[in-house]
DNA sequence: CTGTTAGCGCTTTCAG
DNA sequence: CTGAAAGCGCTAACAG
């Protein structure tokens, strides 16, 4: 029909009915109806975006970044919070292809390569942050662990620190396994020795139980790399209520930058990403919003960390 | 069709045939049309949801919460970043509406009660947090603002703090605008002398510098109410870079009690909620959902602040 | 340039 | 209990 016409600004319409439909549409208070239009073109304007945890600082600001870029192509964005539970992110996949999502986006996904990409497979068009796919299933942005494990390892080892550990979380997700890995692998290339005792892992909030007891069991301990800077904050906290001087007697370094980490007492060491979180979603929403139109250039982008030195690790 | 019928369970149908739908459904990989169906049946099981900044830590908690129960309910949540921009506000309801949403939920509006209430009457139901509206036009879970910052008030003025001063945000926001002006009555209200020079207002960010430029003007202030934990952070980090004591010299109050509110050194008094974010954020989920099936019981929920005395303001 | 028509994939009503 | 048919509000292809 020929309104369809005017709303899309689609084939050849003359002026005057044009202004005379908007006019008519506007008196009555019209508003389109986005499920009908879906049904009909098979494209819902939809992507669906998966975190483990919507509260989390970090995935906060890369949501946000996302969110931003889609508005503003026109996308609405379905959010799923797996709470890191494996059954529910299958769950909320599967509902994002009953809901014909024209993509998803995953975030640190919980779930192993093969079932991973078996569900993205499904999806019209996908991309992922940090998470295990096979080549093919998605496109993927990943940060380089390796590398800044290794500047957090070198600038403790350089700084005379002789004796390392790590608190990190659980390894049911990509960083997660990575940092833990990498620690060890970063030991060794620097000659530190390698002590399985003094790893210990703990979740988001355990940072300071988790370091307090690390501290009191090997007080021989004089720097800790934490998965990140929350984990980190309960270390600096565990470090003051022991009476160990932070960075005297410890030193100790984050992950992620987060906005509290200079301003915490001492200001914390960490590792930023050369992006910061909200830019990793844009970029991310980006190749996700080129996969949907085929116009996909790259498949994989790694992004590097920088060490950001505050008083907890000079 | 008959299929349908065994997708819905509904109506009588044989055990035989139902079985041999589901076996067929299932070789054939088929997933239903839930855009199809929204069309059908003119329900969309799509609650729209809208915040301020989803990086925030406070909003984030409130989003986790009423995702989780949408979810468990069968509702997807699309979710709208408005970046504290009202056109961005307005754009997001108007596309909710296109979306036919079952509902909508907003978070911190920075509409004004008129403007906010005629975009909310066109909705099919709506829940507000923190938001003037109309009554009619959506139910309401509101903080009482009055109440907490006579806690707040009081307990500095107990401890002998003579000079108080408050560190808030923009005027554009329920809790921003309710906060500052809850100050200057409470500290009438507690008889102390209220000083105009002593009210400042930053962004999120903004805290640090913010609390140091008034502590440097101001040496006499000896007690600091902040408009959330964390600018309180920044406050308690420009009072160690300027050699004031805390809480010897000055007392740093905050509102939310993030998780890093007592890992902080020293550890911050804030005030609390007397639900948890995440359950806020359930609550109004739950109302949203009872206005949508016509169950609606209550209006208007109005929820408490506990002081949690900790060592910045003991 | 504008009206008509046939679906999109589901639900619902009405017969069989 | 199960099939057939109409219709949700829109778009797209085809005539006028």
């Amino acid at each position: 029909m020929t309104v369809s016409r005017v709303l899309n600004n689609k084939g050849e319409i003359s002026e005057a009915t044009r202004q005379h439909v908007l006019s008519v549409m506007h008196e009555m208070g019209y508003r389109p109806n986005r499920v009908a239009r879906s049904l009909a073109t098979a494209k819902t304007l939809k992507i669906g975006v998966i975190v483990p945890s919507i509260s989390s600082a970090y995935y906060g600001a890369v949501l946000e970044g996302a969110e931003r870029l889609f508005w503003d192509r026109g996308y609405h964005m379905m959010l799923g919070n797996t709470g890191e539970d494996i059954r529910r992110e299958q769950t909320i996949l599967d509902l994002f292809e009953e809901d014909r999502a024209d993509g998803v986006l995953v975030v640190s996904s919980h779930l192993n390569s093969a079932v991973l990409s078996e569900y993205l497979r499904k999806q019209r068009a996908a991309v992922v942050i940090n998470s295990e796919v096979e080549a093919g299933a998605a496109c993927h942005v990943r940060t380089n662990e390796k590398q800044s494990m290794a500047k957090a390892v070198e600038h403790l080892v350089k700084s005379n620190r002789r004796c390392l550990a790590y608190v990190g979380t659980n390894m049911k997700t990509y960083a997660g396994r990575q940092r833990q890995n990498c620690f060890v692998a970063a030991l060794q290339e620097f000659g530190a020795s390698v002590r399985p005792d003094l790893i210990m892992s703990c979740d988001r909030r355990g940072g300071y139980v988790t370091a307090r007891q690390l501290l009191q069991e090997h007080p021989e301990v004089d720097g800790v790399i934490c998965f990140n800077d929350e984990i980190a904050a309960g270390a600096l906290r565990a470090c003051f209520d022991l009476g160990r001087d932070v960075p005297g007697d410890v030193a100790v370094i984050g992950y992620d930058d987060i906005f509290l980490a200079e301003l915490l007492n001492p200001s914390l060491t960490t590792l930023r990403l050369c992006l910061t979180k909200r830019e990793v979603g844009a970029l991310a929403g980006r190749m996700l919003l080129e996969r949907i139109d085929g116009s996909s250039t790259c498949d994989e982008v790694v992004l590097d960390h920088e060490l950001v030195v505050r008083e907890s690790a000079p």
